[in-house]
DNA sequence: CCCTTTGATTAGAGCGCTTCAACACTTTAT
DNA sequence: ATAAAGTGTTGAAGCGCTCTAATCAAAGGG
């Protein structure tokens, strides 16, 4: 910076005002200081300039596995959202550990990020207490334990257990009534759904059929389950996993086991991500609407920078979609 | 930090070096600064440290699509070898948008990251020209035009063309002649992959039948390739896509056309992603060792700061994954 | 013609940290 | 005893920028 001053012989102060796009600059100088910054392939330096200015422009976006689509695509909804409000993000990848988590969000909070989104974090409400107090903070796409009365965090979530409802719901109507739930152990969402499911269950009177067994998040969670279930007497007519990929995994082990979907078991995932759409796929599943959500969170975290203070929660409908692999229960012989 | 400093009555200096774990501090010291600093909630500011510090442990990633599953796969490969090099690192997403690609290297650079991996980056040789001598770079997955000559630029690829041609083997070999490439339009890797098609069906004596159209980086970009190939009077036996997302679009259309596979038609992809293996798409592909491929653009990078001065570049064995989605070619009625 | 106003430019302090040279104090060697 | 070497600590400069307040030049008003 020095140098292009010298170069375009003003101060560094004007310098700094050109690069910054300050009006009252004459367009002389504006033109000799642009033209000496080119010549010298000047690069403002980020880290001084954030310093100088106590202030970073940044949102730091914590997400619980960038290798699922959903989540991906929610922090593409950030980051759309953030560009236009003239921010930057950085994504820091908790990679379904939680230590992980709690590290990033500890490198997130020194680089200063003016606000912390968490898609689909793991961090439980304890967790959050010192943070939240630094840097305003927006919970997405999961329903951190606590969370809830935490008056320095907000929440955009889709109404898991509202999602969980309509599956089960669904199923029944069907006609089916031994339907298995594979959850998402200690996935954030886990205990929504598990709870939506069960009420659900209630609801159709089916209560003491419900059925929960530990999954996990990805397609390798479902096999252990899927052979155990298999083994015993009354095998489930239907499955609600907790979310597409699971069924995914669900799907190709019941393949595996000459089961076939939706004629001996129907299926029902959860998250509507592009696999479910795939049509030799075609999994019934539930939609949440994550570039909304990506952008909820970013107004609210904007909203908490220009000093509201209370709370903020939404809650986002989920919607069932229909695809194939859902249908009537088998004729019981 | 002077709050702690005053608080454990040492100096400023000091209680940077008990953060920075300097080994030439008395126990009683460091304790007292490190009590005061958790009493007061003190958390380093890394933008200051950066500053001072005149290096910032920053590995920039441009990445082509996070969307995609393939290019997540390696930056998590990359985020992992980086973080056993207390590297941190900061991913932005090019949205397969040359122009937003451009900005974000800009950024990263401003950022003062201290090595520039570009996955699948779609930029070319010129737009480097002044970003390699800035900051090392290493290109991964993707084959730059003009890279190749770049004494800045270190390549890490696996062998496109090679790829190609093993999948118009399998293919010829199964009897298939007429096999359409759907390319990747101007995707950083569809030359190479273009050309290596090309060449294998001059090899199988097949050239006179090679036929490239126009297709893209995900489902979409099939529909309509496949709707119009399908009107033609001689369609192909075989369709070897650019990836497996683009894959997957033709599979679904070919669903909806009431075509099967792969006793109509057979079908190819390309990155052996997640979504190949699922057996209701049980696609064959062609597979790259992503998180390898991570991990030795990490590598290059470090290499390059710790002095090395000539180009590198290593290109990774493709592996053909047969599974079911190809198959002889139908009977000729 | 002087004073005020307006607009463009600049000096310099400060952002939060690191680091080097200098300093005080011990310990060891002589 | 004194010099030399070693330990632990600190003052202060400096990283590259921004921004306030001060300065300067030109224009307008009385």
């Amino acid at each position: 910076m020095e140098d292009v001053a010298e170069r375009a012989n003003v101060s560094r102060a004007l310098v700094s005002l050109v690069i910054n796009g300050s009006p009252k600059v004459s367009e002389q100088k504006r033109r000799r200081v642009l033209e000496a910054a080119r010549a010298l392939g000047y690069r403002p330096n980020l880290m001084a300039r954030s310093l100088a200015q106590q202030r970073t422009r940044i949102i730091g976006v914590l997400v619980n596995d960038l290798r699922n689509p959903f989540f991906a695509e929610v922090v593409e909804g950030i980051e759309t959202a953030a560009e236009s409000d003239e921010f930057g993000i950085v994504v820091l990848n908790g990679r379904r550990d939680r230590s992980r988590e709690l590290s990033a969000v500890e490198t997130l909070v020194q680089l200063q990020v003016e606000g912390l989104a968490l898609v689909g974090a793991q961090l439980d409400g304890g967790d959050l207490d010192e943070i939240t107090d630094i840097v305003p903070s927006v919970v997405v796409a999961s329903d951190l334990v606590g969370s809830l009365d935490h008056p320095g965090v907000d929440v955009i979530v889709t109404d898991g257990r509202r999602g969980a409802e309509l599956v089960v719901e669904h199923l029944a109507a069907l006609g089916h009534e031994r339907i298995l739930h594979i959850d998402g152990a200690h996935n954030a969402s886990a205990a929504e759904r598990r709870q939506g499911y069960r009420r659900g269950m209630e609801a159709a009177g089916l209560g003491g059929l419900a059925d929960v067994r530990a999954g996990g998040d990805d397609e390798a969670a479902a096999f252990a389950v899927i052979d155990e279930v298999l083994a015993e007497p009354a095998p489930p007519t239907a499955v609600f996993a907790f979310n597409d990929l699971l069924a995914a995994g669900v799907l190709d082990r019941l393949d595996d086991a000459g089961v076939s979907v939706p004629a001996d078991v129907s299926l029902v995932g959860f998250d509507n991500t592009f696999i479910a759409a795939l049509h030799h796929l075609a999994l019934t599943t539930v939609n949440q609407p994550r570039l909304t959500m990506g952008e909820m969170a970013v107004a609210a975290l904007l909203e908490r920078l220009n000093g509201r203070d209370e709370p903020v929660r939404h809650t986002l409908e989920p919607e069932l979609v229909v695809r194939g692999t859902t249908g009537p229960p088998p004729e019981p012989r």
